[in-house]
DNA sequence: AGTTTCTGCACCATCGATTGTGCAAGCGAA
DNA sequence: TTCGCTTGCACAATCGATGGTGCAGAAACT
């Protein structure tokens, strides 16, 4: 009875210790009992028996009957980010809630990856998919379509499922307007001296672009066609980005709208070996919130994506029933330079 | 045929389309077919039609038959951090190589959380559990040993299983040293001048403070008992900790060594409304990596710990025979102010 | 021709839980 | 006493894949 590695007990064990059948076994454990007009008193000695046996339910075999599992994915394109893991870490606590369990992958921005990492998903029935900054969201969603699959697009729009993104236009706008009024008016920016760096053809970038040229228009009357430094989602080639830029005119831009955190990395790491001199009169506006970089010896301004209003309403739209598909905008937040703002994490208890 | 959201071809489908039974389409889609002598013209002929159906394992099923899933757990205290983050990339990565799933789950540093995170991750057969900077490592130990389920510690070690851990005293020993040698001889750091702040009563904290007090009193001569406040790995405590010191005394140390980013980020707290030359001769080490906390406008020396080190060893040692637990320290490197370090993300494919 | 050895596959029990259905015993009413 | 209804549960099919076993027919050998 106490040998180790025991194989677990199942609803037969726990039938033939009781002396009913699996069915009622079974009905008594997952609560159908009522409904199957068991008697108080049988329920609770087989709950009796499934404590002392610690019985726990088999989810495959359970997910294999009813074909779904109770598990429900998030996909990212990585992990290793403020603004992924800070959805990773809302979604685990909305998922929870619900008494579900939270499966968090990421696919690393490369479509086939992102379809290969859905079947998986869906071979292990999940019940929901919540699709996150995927680079091809149209090509998953056929993947998740056939399978009967319910999914949401997040961060990054998609033309077939619901879409919840962050109102990248708006955010772009303030950003600019922000980086813009930074200067005071003795010594006011001149169009030429703001530059975009990072994004590439995405939804996201592309309205933060067309937010930046057109708030670039507004403010300053003009807006030269060099003002966006394409870079990708990657740190390295931001850096040579930048590189090329101080190559080309042996020095940087007065101000920067950097089109991600990790993109930010990329001026970091162009920062790194330089002399700090050299940033000292850097305006810089970051569209992502990372504590730490709002710290920077130069100003900083950053966006902040409101990833508990995204994930709620996520969950709202998923569970409903299916019309046609929608993009819902979510207002992001300036944040000023030197913020140091709450986070997922701090609704956890506190142990000192 | 092309009807929408169709039932997924089963073995039993194929089974029917293609004249053999379904034991044969099983071992054909699962790669055992030449074991059973499986004629190669039948496997094709099935192969061809499970391509043509878009055939994909259920996996719950094979999972309950096999009684393993191909899922391979990763139990972190949190997902919203650098440090926790770049485990995950990391872990999947070795995952994915394996050719089975990751599933990345946080347990919020509650001992009551971890061993029901654990129980439910069992509940779905996964075949491995890494469990990252557990508070109560035996704990979940208990419940992986009574399923038997391979499990190994990293970060926080425990007494039960193998543990992978940061060499925290050696780690702590650099940290502090650097910060103390930061200071000229013209202006030396005193004993009192060095506080630590965050930790907990945990083996990481223990070690890192036992390693502070020591090359204190090594390199300073003494080392008032005062010097460390405990604030857990709460970023609001380490906030009112600070405050509180500040009440107190009236200053900020001229040196901090802060135990974790997380503890960083309550010194953030602390900064952000108050004067930035307040902080401006302030010195930090910071027993953590982080790219942006590695710029702010003070010195910040860090440590990072070497995840993929730790991660690797991890995977040689759940795999072997089990043995004795032993702890396996893993050098973390002292990391200068300024620096932009590489990180999991950089071997993702670069796309402009 | 008779016997042994391969080939190539089918059969069937099994993993653990779920759920539609059936049915006996008990009870009240007619 | 009989009919009908309720109570309380058991039976058995099912989800999809796996793998041990057995067996017919062909090939090889004596």
């Amino acid at each position: 009875m106490d040998q180790r590695v025991k194989k677990k007990a199942t609803i037969y064990d726990l039938s033939v210790l009781s002396g009913s059948s699996p069915s009622t076994v079974s009905a008594v454990l997952n609560g159908t009992w009522r409904k199957r007009r068991i008697k108080e008193s049988t329920a609770q000695t087989i709950l009796g028996l499934a404590e002392l046996h610690q019985y726990t339910t088999n989810l495959q075999a359970r997910g294999l009957r009813r074909s779904r599992s109770g598990l429900v994915g998030l996909m990212l394109p990585v992990h290793d980010n403020r603004y992924f893991s800070s959805m990773a870490q809302t979604f685990e606590g909305h998922v929870r809630s619900r008494g579900q369990c939270p499966v968090v992958v990421s696919a690393s921005r490369d479509p086939e990856e992102e379809r290969r990492t859905a079947e998986t998903l869906i071979s292990y029935s999940i019940d929901q998919l919540f699709i996150v900054g995927a680079t091809d969201p149209d090509g998953v969603h056929e993947v998740c379509e056939l399978a009967g699959l319910r999914h949401i697009n997040i961060d990054l729009p998609g033309t077939k499922a619901h879409s919840v993104i962050s109102d990248n236009y708006q955010g772009a706008r303030m950003l600019t307007e922000a980086i813009i009024r930074r200067f005071g008016n003795d010594d006011p920016l001149r169009p030429d001296e703001l530059f975009l760096f990072g994004g590439r053809n995405d939804h996201a970038s592309r309205e933060r672009i067309a937010a930046f040229h057109a708030t670039k228009k507004a403010l300053l009357g003009a807006d030269p066609d060099d003002g966006v430094q394409s870079s990708g989602y990657s740190p390295d080639i931001t850096l040579r980005a930048f590189e090329a830029f101080y190559q080309c005119r042996g020095k940087l831009p007065r101000a920067l709208f950097i089109n991600s955190s990790i993109n930010m990395e990329g001026l970091l790491r162009f920062m790194a070996g330089r002399p700090a001199e050299m940033f000292s009169e850097l305006v810089v506006g970051c569209y992502d919130y990372d504590p730490f970089g709002s710290f920077l010896p130069f100003p900083v301004i950053m966006v902040r994506q409101n990833v508990e209003a995204m994930i709620t309403k996520a969950f709202e739209l998923i569970d409903e029933p299916p019309t046609a598909p929608h993009t819902f905008l979510i207002a992001p937040e300036l944040i000023q330079p030197r913020s140091a703002l709450k986070g997922p994490l701090d609704t956890l208890k506190d142990i000192a």
